[in-house]
RNA sequence: GGCGCGGUACCCAAGUGGUAAGGGAGAGGUCUGCAAAACCUUUAUGCGUCGGUUCGAUUCCGACCCGCGCCUCCA
């Protein structure tokens, strides 16, 4: 089977066929940075890297562009509350978002393309559309997209803009415009606003034409696949389409994607409803950065995932089942040869991950898959039944699906780290639960060497003192089969 | 009002016209000096409600109830 994925502009499941064979040109709308990313940010990156990873997984070679909007009406207005540039205030947190994509373990697309940087591009697309009658100039300076020319406006959200619907506010104060869902394409500059001189004239870029014009600067006329989240919709994506199709004559995006909102504890978030949390809120009260991304995989993206605290705190042992499985196949000790049984088990996984990515990118099946193969595995070992010649394959297997999910590694306490870091250097540390474990690796090992010491001599209290003092620095110890083992919390 | 999505066990969640994956949690057991890990058993005659189609529906159709999203530069 090759892969399929819903496109929201045919309102259907397909087979994603791209324009080269194997190369994929794709876009995904990136963040505005205003303030630090949410979890409902990076509710859809998650899923844009998940996709990337598998993608690559499947053999593609990726040509993925993100954006980074970094002048926009908030940065405007919160960068001048806080007396600072807009350059400035923008770097702050696009800093800021890189760090959260490490700490989520997102893959940097290939491409990252700041608004500010590409303002004669969107200059150019502007006039070009301008030539064409698309655009018009208002009194004061400003250029809207002429949406009464662009007939198949409201296609990809399924919006007939023939019709003025009941419920949708008008702007009155746009009076300039011809019709009042014209939308922006530059706005006309402002005192004490960004501004820049450009072949249109001097001003700053509306919203949409940032990506369309970036889009197509590194992808060219045609891309294969646009993602974002749902809200993107309507009327970013709509309108992306009606400047570039308009401007070239070309299908823009050949697939569109769409990621779902997420719902904190059953509703929306929001701030006022006290249910707003950015990643590192949550690694501040002590929640494991893998916890968040796996949490934020598990669900398929089309799917609303509702995100609780329970269910952080089970994706934490889940992901603890994962591992402990790895380590016993690294480091577990098995008896001399190999059981077929294995061989096909690593390769029915394989398979069925596959499949299920696949099938419009159903992580939760892909993960049942691998949960399959972990207690098959584990209870093969318990009964002598895996073999030393078995490991790689499963191995294998295993690799496959980190190369997508990337949970297995642990790396969490020293990404936790480099966010209690950043909260102590922002003065934020009273809301952080999350205890710096104060015993360096160094020290975990001498202390164990004491424990093994009481137990060779059969000092079981001393050994289990020593166990709880580790326990306390949020050191778990296991005695296991083929020797001791030991895990931070 | 228009358009759309969803309601599956204590929680998260997959899925199919033929009788309910997976994970977490709970209970019991095996193993262990004790733990941990792991394994085994167990937890939905039931898949929002009510009708209909069918030999048979959780899966298809209709109505209703509930939740959610977009229609406002919120991912």
């Amino acid at each position: 089977m090759a892969l399929q994925i819903f496109n929201t502009l045919s309102g259907r499941v397909e087979e994603l066929k791209t324009l080269a064979d194997k190369r994929i040109r794709m876009y995904s709308c990136g963040p505005t940075v205003y303030d630090y990313g949410h979890i409902g940010n990076f509710r859809t990156f998650v899923f844009v890297d998940l996709f990337r990873r598998f993608l690559r997984h499947s053999g593609y070679q990726l040509n993925h562009v993100m954006n980074i909007t970094d002048v926009d009406d908030k940065i405007i207005r919160n960068s001048s509350a806080k007396g600072v540039g807009v350059r400035e205030y923008a770097a702050k947190y696009e800093q800021a978002f890189f760090e959260d994509m490490e700490i989520l373990s997102l893959e940097k697309p290939e491409e990252i393309a700041r608004a500010t940087e590409h303002i004669p591009e969107m200059a150019s697309l502007i006039a070009r559309l301008q030539k064409k009658d698309f655009a018009y100039k208002t009194e004061d300076g400003s250029y809207y997209f002429r949406i009464a020319k662009f007939p198949q406006y409201g296609k990809l959200s399924k919006k007939d803009m023939t019709a003025i619907s009941d419920g949708a506010r008008v702007d009155l104060d746009e009076y300039e415009k011809d019709n009042v869902r014209d939308f922006a394409l530059w706005k006309s500059p402002k005192p004490g606003e960004a501004k820049w001189e450009t072949e249109i004239g001097p001003g700053r870029p509306g919203w949409h034409i940032e990506c369309s014009a970036m889009a197509m600067e590194y992808l060219g006329d045609t891309l294969d696949v646009h993602l974002g989240g749902e809200d993107l919709i309507f009327p970013h994506h709509e309108n992306e389409i009606a400047q570039s199709e308009a401007a070239t004559g070309k299908t823009f995006a050949r697939y569109w994607m769409h990621v779902r909102f997420l719902l904190v504890e059953g509703q929306k978030m929001s701030k006022s409803l006290g249910n707003f949390y950015t990643p590192r809120d949550l690694i501040l009260k002590g929640h494991k950065p893998s916890s968040i991304r796996y949490l934020l995989s598990s669900v398929p993206y089309q799917k609303q995932l509702n995100f609780t605290f329970d269910g952080l705190k089970q994706a934490a042992n889940s992901v603890e089942r994962l591992r402990n499985f790895k380590a016993r196949l690294d480091t577990g000790r098995f008896p001399a040869g190999s059981n077929p049984e294995m061989e096909t088990l690593a390769k029915a996984t394989r398979e069925k991950m596959r499949a299920a990515l696949e099938d419009a990118m159903n992580t939760a099946q892909a993960l049942a898959a691998v949960f399959d193969m972990v207690r098959e595995a584990n209870a093969a070992g318990d009964n002598g039944k895996l073999l030393r010649d078995d490991i790689p394959a499963l191995q294998e297997a295993l690799g496959d699906f980190d190369e997508v999910f990337a949970v297995l590694e642990d790396d969490d306490a020293q990404k936790s780290k480099q966010v209690l870091q950043w909260a102590r250097a922002e003065g934020r540390l009273a809301d952080a639960a999350l205890a710096e474990s104060n015993l360096s690796d160094a020290e975990v090992e001498r202390l164990i060497e004491q424990r093994q010491h009481a137990r060779k001599s059969r000092d079981f209290a001393k050994a289990d003192a020593v166990r709880k003092q580790l326990a306390d620095a949020g050191i778990i110890l296991e005695d296991t089969k083929d020797g001791l083992r030991w895990k931070r919390k």
